[in-house]
DNA sequence: TGATAATTGCAAGGAACTTGCAATAATACT
DNA sequence: AGTATTATTGCAAGTTCCTTGCAATTATCA
């Protein structure tokens, strides 16, 4: 992985630092995606001082290199992150009591709910599904 | 549609103001889903003189009651709000373009992305899935 | 008409995220 | 290695969207 990334921030002219170093292995070590905020503590714990407002300038930098995704879980209000690292497109679900956050290993949306609810246990009652893209007058 | 809005807010011993009607008149009156601030505007080109506090507040009693969805569109960090007045779930598609909003009348998510391609003639390049529910323990 | 209680406006407070700028650290050059 | 160059960082302050506290106002009910 170093290798990928040394190249990714050299060819943007950027250089691997402590930090950087430190945010991708917090998100690595983790299985589920974490939000600034949540990272920024992990880094406390870890006695890696840095300033929040450092994470969220290395988050948005690993996020145009692509090593990172970002994600907006429904009515959370801030942004997650997970690596991305040759991992398949997919989706999440959180729980409304605890805000555990589970992985979907699936995406063509078929028999949805029921299935989800089969795979996770959970009980679905509320999703968000809302596409972007480029509307005729801006293609 | 008043009837059951008196209704509902006197079940709740809530009351029909001049600003809660202004606020469904407004959303009403408009195609896609408006959020606070532009419904702000909106009431101020009326020349309805309401604090933009009064309208977050008024959105929440709608929302409350049933009479309004608020709804997240991807990336947008605001939310959106649109009478609900017996239509269909359905979801949106916003261009990154220029922010138009239009909505999807299907739901059941078969073909996804080449059937919403055909009927809006947008280029689908995004999209948010993710649902929220209880998982085991929270049940 | 007056009492009771909901609603409103104003000011202030959050939370998540961004920006400006000087200090610091990493890379390049000699 | 030593220095110049340029990216990165930390701190303080600023934004945006939204919420809360409280006194003033307004709607409803007796």
């Amino acid at each position: 992985m170093s290798g990928k990334l040394i190249e990714g921030l050299r060819a943007t002219g950027r250089r691997l630092t402590r930090t950087r170093r430190a945010v991708l292995r917090v998100l690595e070590g983790n299985q589920y995606p974490l939000s600034a905020s949540e990272l920024y503590e992990r880094l406390q714990k870890e006695k890696v001082s840095i300033d929040l407002v450092t994470v969220y300038r290395t988050l948005t930098v690993l996020k145009e290199l692509g090593f990172i995704s970002q994600l907006e879980l429904h009515h959370e209000g801030q942004f997650r992150y997970e690596i991305r690292q040759g991992r398949e497109h997919h989706h999440h679900i959180r729980c409304q009591g605890c805000g555990q956050i589970v992985d979907l290993l699936l995406c063509p949306l078929k028999k949805l709910t029921s299935f989800i609810e089969k795979e996770t246990q959970f009980v679905v009652n509320e999703h968000t599904l809302e596409f972007g893209g480029l509307c005729p007058k801006c293609q």
